[in-house]
DNA sequence: TATACAAATGCAACAATATTGCAAGTATGA
DNA sequence: TCATACTTGCAATATTGTTGCATTTGTATA
């Protein structure tokens, strides 16, 4: 519930911070700033770049780069429960090349990669091939 | 040689071509449009913003976007001969907790990952640790 | 080697995206 | 309910990238 996320995370619950956390939980794919603006009706912009912006230090939301230059964000899992922009997911982003979307996709366990000369800490996937919907068609 | 990766890749061999490939060249981690920008001198910004662009177009150089971090570039593998911004790559991206860099790291082979509803047909690893240089220190 | 032509450059203008400072409004704990 | 720190909204500004167009340059070909 919109109201527990944010006290959770401990942001002050606003008329318009519950806005555009009702847009992130209305969609299950992530988005970007722009279709959240196209879903706001009448609004700051700043103030939206302010709230994503907190929204990604508290851990709410994360941001998901993929190739190409699609910049989008997505909830963050439960368990991301950490402050100050440290994320911490067990899913890979899986772009569809039919339809564009950008998913958050569980998995089991991330797979192992050793490098030679270099520590790895943490990693992250980012996939593309079709997604579920598409399949299907 | 700097005139031959032009010539592959049927890109004319001008100075400011030349110029800006050899930045590319002479760093072993991957870089910034800033990070250019610094390195020539006095220069004209749209140029070099459609020399990146054509260089990526045509498989020179390839764009790296690590999460919370600006747009990074690196030269592409020999391999990596696909014209139109179809890129082959054998390798990961990380990223060094301390120095910041990001670099390009050789794999033998990426692991395999299965999802359930969705099908991978490519797939990008980006990785954060420490890097060669810092592991020594 | 000269030349024709497509490609690349450089400038001006513009567009999109994001940030900062500040005054006014608001949520929340005491 | 009140004080205070957080949030909002506006103006101004910064950053990053794009488009159109005239000029210059690289290169294939005669």
């Amino acid at each position: 519930m919109k109201e527990n996320i944010l006290k959770e995370k401990r942001l002050r619950i606003t008329p318009f911070r519950k806005e555009v956390l009702q847009i992130f939980i209305e969609n299950e794919h992530a988005i970007s700033t722009q279709d959240i603006e196209r879903s706001l009706g009448e609004h700051d912009r700043i103030t939206l770049y302010r709230t994503i912006k907190s929204f990604i230090n508290k851990g709410v939301i994360h941001e998901i780069v993929m190739p190409g230059d699609v910049k989008k964000m997505a909830l963050c899992d439960p368990v991301c429960s950490h402050d100050d922009g440290l994320h911490e997911h067990n899913h890979i982003h899986f772009q569809c090349k039919k339809c564009e979307e950008v998913y958050c996709v569980e998995v089991d366990k991330l797979p192992n990669v050793k490098l030679h000369d270099f520590e790895i800490d943490e990693m992250e996937i980012q996939a593309r091939g079709t997604c579920k919907a598409c399949l299907k068609m």
